[in-house]
RNA sequence: CGGGGCGUAGCGCAGCCUGGUAGCGCGCCUGCUUUGGGAGCAGGAUGUCAGGUGUUCGAAUCACCUCGCCCCGACCA
């Protein structure tokens, strides 16, 4: 493509509303433009390299046996009253009305329509198992829209149902969704890591989300420095600690002391001269509607979502002051599991504490000198804790550290949640009707990228990985005015397009300076600049954007060296 | 939903407090010079000052309302 021809604004001012830097470049590259808050349109560069993920993905989709289809965006009320989530979802939810009055909505995901779809095709185990996947536009009415196309309303993306006869074909297909979306991610050349996910109330342990690494990322994951096990850090396990060597020999006396107006664990560490480790912290939890409380050493955090899935609640949520009052006889800042009426679990931390401090449940008054066993009870012990860096890996004997990551896929075993609900059924060998056991696969296209240039930049623009560059050469000729600088540019120029090489010859009448800036601001890989002193010598210039390494190459000889690059570009993702 | 901020030329901003004919930089157009890292000089075009109502002789500026956008928090996959 000729430059001059392009639509290709790029722009030298940061927009004053683009807070992280892959929207900043995509901004001024002339990939995107706003058009309403967390509503984009994507420019011809966006687009391509758009298109290039979605490239990958299809290969690596139907590699792994799935195939493409196009399901609606808009979708009828009746479908997501059926699976209950009308009332469900919230206002994420966009709805509408048509001209009849009947109520719709934009898919924000498409597990309803996909699995009416499949039901009233597939009848027999013959059909199975089946996995389907499109690339479609979602509507999410997030509550707030931010980072460009990282987190926004309308996106791009790629989702796949799989649908099975039973728990081991299903699990099948986990594993192969799991293996392709290795597969994609690489190929797009990105540092990633599948991490163990929560996978809520829908049951089943098989969950990962693909982060791909970036510090501007929206999600903490937790790894392990030895092994390979990585989580987010709702789902992040803590190994149970050693038992310590704690007899009865060691408990002292019991002593209640009086703490006035004495609540938080700052407040009552500074007061009783104790640090945070000596405090055990009981918080009261609304579990269903039933109170419940948790100990925990008081200079750690609970993890709500293992304690959701430890006790099973389908709602958990901080008791609010009424229920504490009930639950502790005293109110917020003062609750203790001495005495306590309520169920207590216990967090791993607390099981070694000797002579703790805690909560009295009265008013103004903490204990001294707590034991386990001898001035309370606990139901148990679990991992309720929120893990730490430098806590032991729950797999190995390695150290857990922290990193940030941007959430691109997610594969989910969604078991019969959909297919229940909405009677996906078929007849087994014995004639018998089973449930269909399902599973769903998502990759975001736009945050993919996004999170490609958050992991690919410099100070002068975006440097793209080749298998996502739009263009992967720009020929610039230094003077377009000087006749045999642009007949030697536009030559390489034609050579290349013979040789089916994505190229831009940057025919502009501007200044070397201004095709360079632009030119690395676009990230394209690899630059051919044709000047007049090199060309008498026979010479053009190749830089890599990458490594910003420069060379001299015969004019005659550029195109192979091209492709000599690419060739071995392309082998280090492509394993 | 709670709190805060912003809205003036395509982009980035000043002007507003203290009311009096709309400014700067970049970009854009024309000409000359220049030509390997966002050139120089000269000339030029561009505004519903977000919208509405009010106060006033007079409103970008003051008051009230509406809309849009952004940030922090809560929420969600």
């Amino acid at each position: 493509m000729r430059y001059s021809a392009m639509h290709l604004p790029t722009g030298r001012e940061v927009p004053s509303d683009a807070e992280v830097i892959s929207n900043q470049l995509m901004i001024r590259a002339g990939m995107i433009r706003k058009l309403t808050s967390g509503i984009f349109s994507y420019l011809p560069l966006g687009y391509r390299v758009i298109r290039k993920v979605e490239q990958i993905i299809r290969e690596e989709m139907d590699k792994a046996g799935a195939q493409e289809v196009h399901l609606p965006m808009v979708q009828p009320a009746e479908l997501w009253q059926e699976s209950g989530r009308w009332t469900f979802y919230g206002k994420e939810l966009l709805r509408f009305r048509d001209r009849n009055d009947r109520d719709y909505c934009l898919g924000p995901t498409h597990e309803e329509v996909i699995t009416d779809l499949v039901r009233n095709d597939i009848k027999t185990y013959r059909q199975l198992p089946r996995n389907l996947y499109q690339i479609q536009t979602k509507f999410r009415d997030e509550v707030r829209p931010r980072f460009g196309v990282m987190r926004c309303r309308e996106f791009g993306m790629k989702d796949a149902y799989s649908f099975d006869a039973d728990e081991a074909g299903a699990e099948k297909s986990y594993e192969r969704m799991f293996t392709a979306y290795n597969n994609i991610f690489r190929r797009c050349g990105l540092e990633y890591r599948p991490v163990e996910a929560d996978s809520g109330s829908i049951g089943g342990s098989f969950s990962h989300e693909f982060m791909v690494m970036a510090d501007s990322g929206e999600d903490a994951i937790v790894f392990c420095e030895q092994c390979r096990y990585a989580a987010n850090l709702e789902k992040a396990e803590i190994a149970r600690p050693e038992k310590t060597n704690v007899t009865e020999k060691d408990w002292l006396t019991l002593e209640s002391v009086e703490t006035p107006d004495v609540r938080t664990i700052e407040e009552v560490s500074a007061f009783l001269n104790v640090s945070p480790q000596q405090i055990v912290k009981t918080l009261i939890f609304n579990a269903d509607g039933k109170p419940c409380a948790v100990l925990i050493r008081g200079d750690q955090n609970v993890n709500e979502v293992k304690v959701k899935n430890y006790l099973g609640a389908a709602e958990l949520e901080m008791a609010d002051d009424e229920m504490i009052l009930k639950a502790t006889g005293a109110p917020r800042g003062f609750a203790g599991a001495v005495g306590i009426k309520v169920r207590v679990i216990a967090d791993y931390s607390v099981e070694n504490m000797v002579n703790f401090v805690t909560g009295a449940n009265r008013q103004d008054y903490h204990l001294k000198n707590v034991n386990i066993g001898r001035d309370c009870q606990v139901e148990s012990f679990a991992d309720l804790r929120v893990s730490e860096p430098g806590d032991p890996c729950p797999r190995c004997a390695g150290t857990i550290r922290f990193v940030r990551g941007i959430e691109v896929g997610h594969v989910f075993k969604l078991g019969t949640k959909y297919s229940k609900a909405m009677k996906a059924v078929y007849l087994d060998k014995d004639g018998k009707e089973k449930t269909m056991i399902m599973g769903c696969y998502g990759i975001g296209i736009g945050r993919t990228v996004a999170a490609c240039i958050e992991q690919n930049y410099d100070e002068n623009g975006i440097i793209w990985p080749m298998p996502l560059a739009p263009y992967t050469v720009i020929v610039t000729p230094v003077n377009i005015n000087e006749p045999d600088v642009m007949k030697a540019a536009e030559d390489i120029y034609g050579q290349l397009l013979a040789c089916g090489v994505e190229v831009i010859l940057d025919d502009r009448d501007e200044r070397a300076g201004v095709k360079f800036k632009d030119a690395d601001l676009i990230g394209i890989p690899l630059r051919v600049v044709v000047g007049p002193k090199n060309l008498a010598q026979g010479h053009v210039e190749l830089k890599i954007r990458k490594t910003g390494e420069s060379r001299l190459c015969e004019t005659g000889g550029i195109v192979s060296d091209v492709q000599k690059i690419m060739d071995s570009e392309l082998k280090k993702v492509c394993g």
